[in-house]
DNA sequence: TCCGTCTATTGGTTAGTCCATTAGACCACA
DNA sequence: TGTGGTCTAATGGACTAACCAATAGACGGA
């Protein structure tokens, strides 16, 4: 649109906003490890006086670094903003916003857990340990368990699922994961909907593919859970569309 | 840890920040299409009478909503805030973030793209429509014209990828695809570090994956996808470790 | 017609003030 | 002895009033 033959001789004068460059700042430090998790950055009138701005400057600042689930802001004396761990539950509301926002189908959504649910099958029959495998069948008992009360195991099913991919023994596996961990149980609450007495052959399902991640059959489980998510697909295809709200 | 032997009985009455329910708010209109793309909110001093509360806080709400990558804020007349497309950009650099602060190796970051990108073959080779196929080939060309002239195609490797990922026909996946594209540049980055001679030979695996696929050949396709990114993985674990800035 | 200027709108920033919450010190009473 | 109030200082939360900076659009002159 603009001329502009000579490239970028001429560069951007503006600064932009005084609180990005410090929020710059700040993740710059927390991602070279010279902050990290736990630590307590000075409160808000000393970072004023520090980066010579004013107080509301500072605290905008510090909202985004808050929004950006960099620190958490505690009140009160000894309060102020502390560097928070490294967590995925902020990815996972940004990946939920983007599914609700672009109005995914859940059909698209149970499709890409698919893929990589089923991808993960023949690192998880590798690498899973004893450890691993006692953990899943543990939550298997607890499902059952609780399907003889009234409560349908909706969260431990997406516990199941969190765990199985644990067993990936590859943290970014598990982070992707965790991090579709509320789009997933949207899709979850979503067949419930349809199909109230899924529980009982879900259960049963996670089972059979413990059993064959224990047997290291790398080939039974794909089958397995090739059967489980598709079961699932389907009933998400028969579900009621739009009626969100 | 504390005495809580009746449920909760006892909540919380901490009505929270002002703020806090403003975002909660505009968000929730969002998410209701009543506020969709492009619209634009009050300006912020009418925002205020609105709300009842000062400028201050209605500012600090914006800039959380900002960082959620729900509005974009435009100074000057006419300006304001505006509802942003939802994009994956965000999600992006929150998966950088969690990469970086958790500092996941390059090994284990290459290893869930392969899961993603072997996982949609199947899916591209069934779907990929005739004019998926010809950017694909397009993307392998501009990249061997790049390659003649100094610049490495690493943007280029980057589109390709993306590209193909769109040619599943799933918006869920490419949108995840694409949040990886930032930690996916910098393992290419650094896989440039160790061996800068990478470019042609990965142009013609490209190359060859879009055969593949126009051929709708899965099995040709998965296996040539899989040399390339063992191939990159490989790379990666000969990698220097820990000479992050 | 085109270019400069003026103006209103709107976000960016500041300073100063007060309130609410909290941890910790201290003290009184049982 | 210890249990529960009270005081205090530190710290974030919110408000007001004012000014600055960027920008779009209107207006007017060459």
């Amino acid at each position: 649109m603009r001329a502009e033959g000579k490239g970028d001789l001429l560069n951007r004068v503006s600064i932009g906003r005084i609180s990005e460059v410090i929020v710059e700042q700040v993740r710059l430090l927390i991602r070279q490890g010279q902050l990290s998790a736990g630590d307590r950055l000075p409160s808000e009138r000393e970072l004023c006086e520090r980066f010579g701005v004013s107080r509301v400057t500072v605290r905008e600042a510090l909202r985004v670094l808050e929004a950006n689930g960099l620190v958490e802001i505690r009140v009160g004396a000894r309060g102020g903003a502390f560097v928070t761990a490294p967590s995925s539950r902020l990815v996972g509301e940004g990946i939920a916003d983007l599914i609700t926002l672009a109005s995914l189908t859940a059909v698209e959504v149970t499709e890409s857990r698919m893929v990589f649910e089923l991808g993960i099958v023949p690192l998880v029959c590798e690498r899973a340990t004893q450890e691993d495998i006692d953990a899943l069948y543990e939550i298997c008992d607890r499902s059952k368990k609780a399907l003889q009360g009234d409560d349908y195991p909706l969260e431990l099913s997406a516990e199941w699922h969190a765990r199985y991919a644990q067993a990936a023994h590859n943290r970014a596996i598990s982070m992707l994961v965790e991090s579709l961990h509320g789009p997933l149980l949207m899709s979850l609450e979503r067949a419930r909907e349809v199909s109230p007495m899924h529980g009982r052959r879900g259960v049963n399902e996670h089972r059979a593919l413990v059993d064959a991640i224990a047997a290291r059959d790398a080939t039974a489980a794909a089958a397995q859970m090739a059967t489980h998510l598709k079961r699932t697909a389907e009933r998400l295809a028969k579900a009621p569309r739009g009626t969100s709200a």
